[in-house]
DNA sequence: GTCAACATCAATGTATCCAATTACGCCATA
DNA sequence: TATGGCGTAATTGGATACATTGATGTTGAC
């Protein structure tokens, strides 16, 4: 982590560590390095980042406001356990947002991004390891949404993308690859809604897709997923 | 803000200063004392509250994360401007998720919670002054969604009601005593339509309460609120 | 007279240090 | 042996002091 600022075009986060810890901490959260319910101590992490205590609170507090970490005032932080119940509110949510987002989406798209969705559509239907699907379905649907004039509501979906991170690799280990069919077709569908950006077609579509995978993960239940009750 | 722990229940923010902090500089911003785009400075602040900078820092985060307040790097903070797009754009999500949580909610709400409504429902008709009609007007629709078990969308909710209230106060401000009758015969039909218990019918109707709100809003181009490009 | 470069200042970002709270383990006792 | 109280250690919350960045105003040259 340089300190210095970078010649090849600006950081957004240059001279702000808390950002940059935040930002490390969060891609390692979202890998999968930490396991959920670990204990983060303020000092570990200062001593690994190479700055003191106040950067890393600092961090920990925006990660907090996303759902990725709790804190206890007094007692300490943990990285969030994951929830059942919770997120299967979060998809319910998913459900009514992301198909406005699509639909607000499509009407400003240009040929270039829809070029891209196409190749990446392919890509997934070619994917062989999970951690390549799980990365290519989120570029492809967060780029789907990309071109609708709704910061507030992109920033949304993607904490959202983000805390249900850990059910859906699970989710996809769970359906193995015979079960991706109906993924790829729903996928294709959703597709050629775009390309006739068919606003209605596409919000159906995309909701259909969002709670047939809310169902599946509640009628199985994610074994290796701690549901806490607190 | 006393700081030693209160005798009367148990004080959920007891012992960190950054969150009374927040509490206290969130109320402030909601009731008007702070105008948009104000400059805040931490200092300041640390000196009325009769604490250092870093209690401050942190509640300022927390309002950041939450849009009532906008942090520069190196710079400062503002009090967030009113942005009639951003404001357009909550209240379009807004239409998507709160008809799901009001649906949610009707289904576990209890006989006492539905005289409430009511009761507030006749309050609001009642009011003369427009403070008094957004405290009531925001306690029926917040009330009416609090049986919803899915914290997450509540939380979300709130913040959106929080980050538009100079635009209702706008609003109020714009239609007067006369324009309200549309309000109320809204109200009346989704508070019939929650007594019958009828989900679908709930959702529609207060789904065209928030629309036509926005649709109104859009047209008023309200004035006397600024709107940045930024 | 205008513009540019520099110096000064003010406000934020960070580090270090101290205080307060919590967690844990030990010991005494029933 | 199990349990309850107490004391110590570890960790977080906050205050003070310093470093760094951005803004402002002045001065000099063209």
């Amino acid at each position: 982590m340089r300190t210095e600022k970078s010649p090849d075009g600006p950081d957004k986060d240059a001279g702000v560590r808390s950002h940059a810890i935040a930002t490390d901490l969060r891609a390692g959260i979202l890998a999968g390095l930490y396991a959920p319910g670990t204990r983060v101590r303020q000092e570990e992490l200062a001593e690994r980042y190479g700055t003191s205590r106040i950067p890393v609170r600092e961090a920990l507090r925006d990660l907090e406001s996303e759902g990725l970490v709790v804190l206890v005032p007094n007692s300490g932080a943990w990285i969030a356990k994951t929830d059942i119940n919770e997120c299967v509110e979060i998809y319910k949510i998913r459900e009514r947002i992301e198909p406005l987002a699509l639909s607000e989406s499509i009407r400003n798209m240009d040929a270039a991004t829809i070029a891209r969705l196409a190749d990446l559509c392919a890509q997934i239907e070619a994917s062989t390891e999970v951690e390549d699907f799980l990365k290519l379905d989120r570029e492809f649907h967060l780029l789907s949404y990309k071109a609708a004039a709704m910061p507030t509501l992109l920033a949304m979906i993607e904490r959202f993308w983000n805390t249900t991170q850990h059910y859906r690799r699970a989710y996809s280990h769970l359906i193995g690859k015979e079960g991706q069919w109906i993924i790829h077709s729903e996928h294709r569908l959703i597709m050629e809604a775009i390309r006739r950006r068919d606003g209605m077609d596409v919000q159906h579509l995309l909701e259909s897709h969002i709670r047939r995978t809310r169902l599946q993960l509640q009628a199985n239940d994610l074994p290796g997923l701690a549901r806490t009750g607190k």
